[in-house]
DNA sequence: CATGGCTCTCGACAAAAGTCAAATTGGCAT
DNA sequence: ATGCCAATTTGACTTTTGTCGAGAGCCATG
């Protein structure tokens, strides 16, 4: 029989071998299959997520740089990847553990709503696979029509297909010429509905973006290397989800963010767990603003990163910048 | 240097290997030990809870049997354990599966309530370790004095321990030899206050005696088998955390049960979920009972065992026997 | 200060798991 | 019916992992 070896086949032998401990062969014999087959079905049993196997990040908030931080920021909790020697590749580090944690955070029945941007996507690409049940990924903001490699809607994508999940794609530009254009799309109930779902999410993905010329929403096309300069010239500085926000963390107040179409902070703001993660340490006063604003309950940040948020709070206790 | 390998280090080898995804050589480079320790460690990881592995159970309840044995008893979940063929220990299986789902049922923050038995202790020795943080794993009922191969606070610390939780055990006998010792012990603050405790519980963890003879109750001691059979001449259906259950799943009236001390069955049904597991067939009847009680909200058993209580189910609809 | 018990570590071997190209199978269109 | 295609399975090979006993460092004790 060359029939495509079934789900069931799959499930059987990863419980075989992961729940009773078997080794591969027993499972082979047992199963009356190659044990050559076993290992295949083993790894796509991984890959699906019928089989989890998770690492606890717990020591990772267990530091006490961890803790000082999550009392100076007022943040659920925050996850602190350590810089020390063995892997050069600091961001890398930073990325997998925010899989984790994102993995840690998510249950069943769960709606996410997921950013975009380098730090997602990579985040997406190294998430190991689950299969939760019930679960739905929302995007937070309009796409990209130009050919950029991060697209907001292959996060979302790629981390529904990861999860196991439906993934809710948003089929509207990020960025529309005129102010009148973007109201009036914003006003077409599709997409009225899809905005208004957002505050329904009760766990949100994203990172914060930094209001240089190296900027993605630069680099995407959104927005050329001048208008960004302007835009810094009147209090720019971040960017979430596709919006320019302040130091307060406030949407800024200028043409560029009433021509996007994106999640309201304020929706933003009340999904219950928001986790930012922050790879770069050119970030932090974008990361500032973000906090500022309130806009993010969990984060996961490097050592560096978390030195400069802790000198910095202990700075200016009780107040941005 | 051989002090003792640092948790640290463990979690820093378990992060590398399972979450990176090196290999035992390449971990083993960065963190400058020889790939021996790494295996140890990696083995360590996996029995301290560090790393996870675990199945996703899905499949057993996707079973059409489970489903409409769901709807017939009026469940929140059942999971079946298949018969077929390749394993001829049924009963380890159901003990396996009882395992992954207890563990996938469990959520940090949680407060557990176990039982005890045979059932319960082989559930106990098979569960794999995790890292739970802020559990409490309680005892449902008083202690045998006699040296009983499994006995209740063995369970709960078994359970505790590999839970990485807290055990609170039952510093009480099960029964007495009076109605008054049991009712004045009942009435002793610390055991008072234990036994108020339980329907604080989230979850809970059991199975159900029969009544004859090789009952485990008969087999510790508490009752012998003239008693029981007199208990059974006047209703007694099954046993639950050491108490007498009738056809109804009620307490049974009788001197037994009043000299038992053990959580009362309206604290049972005050926990949200309450996982039985049933190995025996024999044990149709009592489960019968326990079902018409609601004493249980999710269920485990052997295919026999669900094609049985759907025929009953069927057979006799809406109405216990 | 030497001794003994202890745990941790390492190197080498054995066992298990991963991988690949070739062979087989069933489905499907011709 | 026949031959092709794609998917699956397999056996043989390589790589990776598990394990064991020997050795080394640490601590407490005589």
């Amino acid at each position: 029989m060359a029939i495509r070896p079934a789900e069931q086949l799959i499930h059987k032998a990863a419980w075989l071998y992961y729940a009773h401990g078997l080794r591969q062969d027993q499972v082979a014999s047992q199963l009356n299959i190659s044990r050559a087959s076993v290992a295949m079905y083993l790894r796509k049993a991984r890959e699906t997520g019928i089989v989890n196997i998770s690492t606890s990040t717990q020591l990772f908030t267990d530091d006490v740089m961890a803790r000082r931080l999550e009392d100076a920021l007022k943040l659920d909790a925050v996850w602190i990847a350590p810089e020390n020697g063995y892997n050069p590749d600091q961001s890398t580090d930073i990325a997998v553990l925010a899989a984790s944690v994102f993995l840690e955070l998510v249950k069943k029945g769960d709606r996410i709503g997921v950013a975009w941007g380098r730090t997602v996507y990579t985040i997406a690409d190294i998430m190991s696979y689950a299969d939760l049940q019930d679960v739905t990924v929302v995007q937070l903001c309009g796409n990209l029509g130009a050919p950029y490699s991060y697209r907001p809607d292959q996060c979302t994508m790629e981390i529904a297909r990861r999860l196991n999940a439906k993934g809710l794609n948003f089929y509207a530009p990020l960025v529309l010429s005129t102010e009148e254009l973007a109201r009036a799309l914003r006003a077409e109930p599709v997409i009225r509905e899809q905005l208004a779902g957002i505050s329904d999410c009760n766990l949100a993905l994203f990172s914060v973006g930094t209001v240089d010329a190296d900027s993605h929403v630069v680099k995407c096309g959104a927005l050329n290397p001048d208008e960004m300069a302007a835009l810094r010239g009147i209090g720019a500085a971040g960017v979430i989800a596709g919006q320019i926000i302040d130091a307060r963390g406030e949407a800024l107040d200028c043409s560029y963010n009433r021509r996007v179409i994106s999640a309201e902070l304020g929706s933003l703001r009340a999904i219950e767990k928001r986790l930012m993660v922050v790879q770069e340490d050119s970030k932090f006063e974008p990361l500032l603003a973000a906090l500022a604003g309130g806009l993010c309950t969990h984060l996961v940040v490097g050592a560096h990163m978390a030195q400069r948020l802790l000198d910095h709070a202990g700075a200016t206790p009780h107040k941005a910048s």
